[in-house]
DNA sequence: TAAATATGCGCC
DNA sequence: AAACGGCGCATTTTTA
């Protein structure tokens, strides 16, 4: 109990809120009357303006109750106790704000490593700590200071706060704003962190701003030294106080805002204080705080700073703290033994004393440390990309046009010469066989190369008339073979290139620079140009270079015979800046740290240049397929039309709509899911569970039908490269956000499983698949360490049975099918964040009925079974939620736009996919290399987790050998403590159907 | 009329 | 409040 309950129990309540110091008012008990005559402090000091009685608690206690001052202070003793079991918790809890304080301690320290690694990486922001608030590297550590580089906003029922609140304008809140700024964490020990304040850059914020369900409390400042004991000094602002107690070593408090309150930490050091010292702000509310606090406690003396406004500021204008605060004590010192023979004394400036002071020349020396800058950023040193002078750069650079092939041997050589880097490019024209092909001037087979642009760093650019030089093209860019190239989207280049016979090496590529820098794909939109692509060269000169070029001539006629100045201007400038865009951007990858993430893709283009050469394709079959599928699709589309109507659009998502709405019971309407713009959903799964329509069942046949003739059929045929018969499709690095790889036109990671596969054929030899087993969980495992995952792997057990009876608290011998089946979908589900509900729709596909609650607790079974694995999700989370951004074990970082919604799941799912994307990348290397030992052995496809091989007959065993070490090799490159027992299955077989 | 969105489905 | 991820492709429907 303290003073301000001890007068609510008496019947006089002070309840309106009053000066800075978070006094209260309210009637006085003395003099009985009024509402607010007597104010109040926490601390226990009261004063009544009508009877002009001030004093602590104890002198409160000696008027109302008729205490000698001994007995009065023994009862301030024992409410005091009181105070200590009894109101503590009331204080900790905030019942409106917070409703687990655990969590919000755990997640506020989170976010105080989180600040403090930021701020060890800004020197702005410790330069503003070092030269405006001179505070020095010990003591930005010691109170784990830290910045906040970007606003953020972060959800509130991640800090254990009410999940919502509602705004006085009407508004529904549930987020918390965190500023952008300095973090002051206050009191992390013994107790946990009670608040985390922000002082902010953006003054529209206010200076300081706390996080909701912080604990406003004075902070306190042990001193440190001898000079000072016995005094403490008391200030505002935080920052202040840890200036003063940095440069003198007294102790200090700070009060922080009008709603803070002094906590017993700070009573009892200011009660057990020899010397109080007051340095409030020189202004109004600063002047009534020291009044009070000198009403409060006896052996407080006012003493305001001499200049400036608070400590800080004092500092900053030259005042040395150290002999402020000896003047301070002496006057201090003055002031209290006139008080004690109740003498009055005239207060004088603190100027006077501290020039009356003799003060020793060698305490004066260096009171504020040199700062020191401590930095984990790379040695700049061993960065340094070659520089290019201004000069070099706004030099006109134009072009060389050479037609005769003797003249550009001679200027290739001069290049090669002249630059440790050159730049190449390459425009193609379509195969005058095949100009109508899809891919006609893109693949090498249906293309003719008619420009070969190379450049430097400086100097003009070299074009080279592939028409004018063709036969003798190989041997005039020959020394290319061993030079260093870098080009954007370098698996063109190097792809024609090999296929005119040359043996290029692997070439540096900007547009995968771009791509482990800022994680974009193949399909995104350049961001504040929706029109260009955003890793087109165009985009990425843009926005790394500040370089315009045009591409309004990039499909201009390359076929004609004599190139206009126009189309060699453009093909120049693709060349001229990509060296220095090259060097721009490797310098970012390696400050980032990311440039092993370029590395892992740019050693994969030769796998994407054989990948590109196809699959060897048995049209025949897949002729009569599709005849066998619109066999089947025929009868079937008449039955289902004979229910339906002759003129209904089956694909029509409007038409499906009316006729199920015209044709099923209003309760199951009402039952029905809906699509998002609120259409009847006509997926597989809801139409399975209305199979009792007789309509359903022949038109999801249909469908199925419709499908593989639609995606799979002779559109897909088109493909087929005429000239080898292979099936070709492309492959993108950066096809996915995660990392992996995609494929496209046609898609070859989405090819339908089973029979039709035997379309993909070993040509004259055999096909090899090999695949990872279980790789994404087995990365899961490894990456959260967690032992019993790990174990299960290690003993080569059946990993979804080993869960099932986990989960089930079975014996492993006992797992059935559908418990395995079980233990699968809640470990993939549960380990990406699915939810209950999540759960219980998709296993009822696998038959197994479950109610939300029954559901979740399985996932807390499968939590329970690999604890490691929940609270490595857990950090993933919080880390997502805080940095917007996750990271893969390979080093690729994934940030969610401010638009993002629900990244929760995404956040757990990129670093497990992104680092299986890895392995496989790694894998694909390794494999593409060895693959050269053996004549006519080729990598034909690659699904993510499953590499596909052909290789002639006698080859194949050997080849599925070293399929199977390469990929166990990456995987031990990527976690070399891993078990692979079990890792890599393959197969051998006359076709992709026979190799599984 | 062309581009963007919506829906469904093929794969891992 | 709300949640399993990553893709490509065909077709319909809406939007600019």
């Amino acid at each position: 109990m303290n003073i301000i309950e001890y007068l609510t129990d008496i019947g006089f309540p002070p309840t309106t809120p009053d000066g800075p110091c978070g006094s209260l008012r309210g009637p006085c008990p003395l003099c009985g009357e009024g509402h607010d005559r007597l104010a109040v402090w926490e601390n226990g000091g009261f004063y009544c303006r009508r009877c002009e009685v001030k004093g602590n608690f104890a002198k409160l206690l000696e008027l109302t109750e008729g205490l000698s001052p001994t007995e009065a202070r023994e009862r301030v003793q024992t409410y005091r106790q009181k105070t200590v079991t009894h109101t503590q918790p009331e204080i900790d809890l905030m019942p409106n704000e917070i409703l687990d304080r655990n969590k919000w301690r755990a997640s506020v320290l989170d976010l105080i490593e989180e600040t403090e690694e930021e701020l060890a990486h800004s020197p702005e922001a410790l330069d503003f700590l070092y030269q405006e608030r001179g505070l020095n590297d010990s003591t930005i550590r010691q109170h784990r200071l830290g910045l906040v580089r970007e606003y953020q906003r972060l959800w509130r029922s991640d800090f254990g706060l009410k999940p919502s609140y509602l705004r006085q304008d009407g508004k529904e809140v549930w987020k918390v704003a965190v500023s952008e700024g300095i973090t002051i964490p206050h009191r992390l020990r013994p107790e946990g962190v009670i608040s985390l304040t922000v002082r902010c850059w953006d003054a529209a914020y206010g200076r300081y701003r706390s996080l909701p369900g912080s604990r406003l409390e004075a902070m306190c400042i042990a001193g440190s030294g001898t000079e000072f004991e016995g005094v403490v000094a008391v200030v505002e602002s935080p920052l202040c106080a840890m200036k003063l107690n940095q440069d003198t070593g007294v102790t200090v408090i700070a009060l922080g805002g009008v709603h803070t309150t002094l906590g017993e930490e700070v009573v009892s050091t200011l009660e057990s204080a020899e010397k109080i010292i007051l340095i409030m702000d020189d202004d109004a509310a600063g002047f009534e705080a020291a009044e009070s606090y000198q009403i409060a406690f006896p052996q407080a003396v006012s003493c305001p700073v001499p200049r400036g406004k608070d400590v800080t500021e004092a500092w900053q204008a030259g005042l040395d703290l150290k002999q402020y605060m000896r003047a301070a004590v002496s006057r201090a010192d003055r002031v209290l033994s006139a008080r004690r023979s109740d003498h009055k004394v005239t207060m004088e400036p603190i100027q006077s004393v501290m020039a009356s002071q003799d003060d020793s020349a060698e305490d004066t020396a260096s009171l504020i440390p040199a700062p020191v800058f401590v930095s984990s950023e790379p040695d700049t040193a061993t960065l340094a990309a070659p520089v290019v002078t201004p000069a070099q750069l706004s030099g006109a650079r134009g072009y060389r046009y050479i037609t005769d092939p003797s003249e550009a041997k001679t200027a290739v050589l001069e290049m090669v010469q002249g630059n440790d880097l050159l730049a190449i490019d390459i425009e193609t024209a379509p195969h005058p066989d095949y100009p109508d092909h899809a891919k006609a001037g893109l693949s090498p087979t249906l293309s003719r190369i008619r420009l070969v642009q190379l450049a430097g760093r400086c100097g003009d650019a070299l074009l080279i008339d592939a028409f004018a030089c063709s036969g003798e093209l190989t041997d005039i860019l020959d020394p290319l073979c061993t030079h260093k190239l870098v080009a954007h989207n370098a698996v063109f280049e190097m792809a024609h290139l090999t296929h005119v016979g040359m043996a290029v090496g692997i070439m540096e590529c900007t547009m995968l620079m771009w791509n482990a820098l800022k994680n974009e794909t193949i399909r995104e939109r350049s961001p504040g140009d929706p029109k260009s692509m955003a890793l087109s060269l165009k985009s990425v000169l843009w926005r790394a270079l500040s370089v315009e070029v045009s591409k309004a001539l990039q499909k201009s006629d390359w076929s004609r015979p004599v190139l206009e100045p126009e189309q060699l201007q453009y093909a120049a400038d693709d060349v001229l800046h990509l060296v220095r865009l090259h060097d721009v951007l490797l310098n970012r990858l390696r400050m980032d740290r990311s440039e092993a993430v370029y590395q892992r893709m740019r050693n994969c283009q030769p796998t994407i240049v054989s990948l590109q050469q196809g699959f060897p394709f048995d049209g025949e079959v897949h002729k009569q397929m599709i005849e066998e599928w619109r066999a089947e699709a025929g009868p079937l589309e008449k039955q289902v039309r004979s229910v339906m109507g002759d003129d209904i659009n089956l694909n029509s998502k409007h038409q499906l709509d009316a006729f199920f709405r015209a044709n099923v019971p209003a309760e199951s309407i009402a039952a029905w899911p809906t699509t998002s713009k609120g259409l009847l959903s006509t997926t597989e799964e809801t139409l399975e569970a209305n199979a009792d329509l007789d309509v359903v069942a022949p038109l999801l046949r249909l469908r199925k039908l419709e499908k593989r003739i639609s995606t799979y059929g002779e559109k897909m045929a088109a493909f087929v490269d005429p000239v080898t018969g292979r099936l070709m499709a492309n492959f993108h690095l950066t096809g996915a956000v995660t990392g992996r790889m995609s494929s496209s036109q046609p898609g070859f990671q989405n090819m339908p499983r089973g029979d039709f596969r035997k379309i993909f054929t070993g040509g004259t030899g055999m096909v090899i698949a090999a695949d990872f087993s279980q790789i994404e969980l087995r990365v899961a495992a490894e990456m959260s360490k967690d032992r019993a995952m790990r174990q299960a792997f290690r003993d080569g057990v059946d990993i979804h049975q080993s869960t099932a009876s986990r989960i089930l608290g079975v014996d492993m011998a006992k797992v059935d099918e559908q418990s395995r089946q079980m233990a699968k979908v809640i470990s993939f589900g549960t380990l990406y964040g699915q939810s209950g509900e999540g759960l219980r729709t998709y296993a009822r596909d696998f038959g197994v009925e479950m109610t939300a609650v029954e559901a979740r607790q399985f996932q807390k079974r499968f939590f329970a079974a690999y604890p490691q694995l929940r609270s490595w999700r857990e950090d993933i989370r919080k880390g997502a939620r805080r940095k917007e951004s996750v990271h893969t074990k390979g080093g690729r970082v994934r940030t969610f736009k401010g638009k993002e919604t629900s990244i929760f799941p995404k956040s757990l799912n990129t670093p497990v996919q992104g680092t299986a994307g890895e392995i496989q990348l790694r894998a694909l290397t390794l494999v593409e290399q060895e693959l050269s030992r053996f004549e006519d052995a080729r990598i034909v496809n690659a699904v993510h987790d499953e590499i596909v091989v052909i290789a002639r007959e006698e080859d194949a065993d050997a080849v599925a050998r070293l399929l199977q070490e390469c990929m166990t090799r990456a995987f031990l490159e990527m976690f070399p403590d891993a078990p692979t027992m079990g890792l890599v299955e393959c197969g051998v077989g006359e076709n992709w159907a026979e190799a599984k």
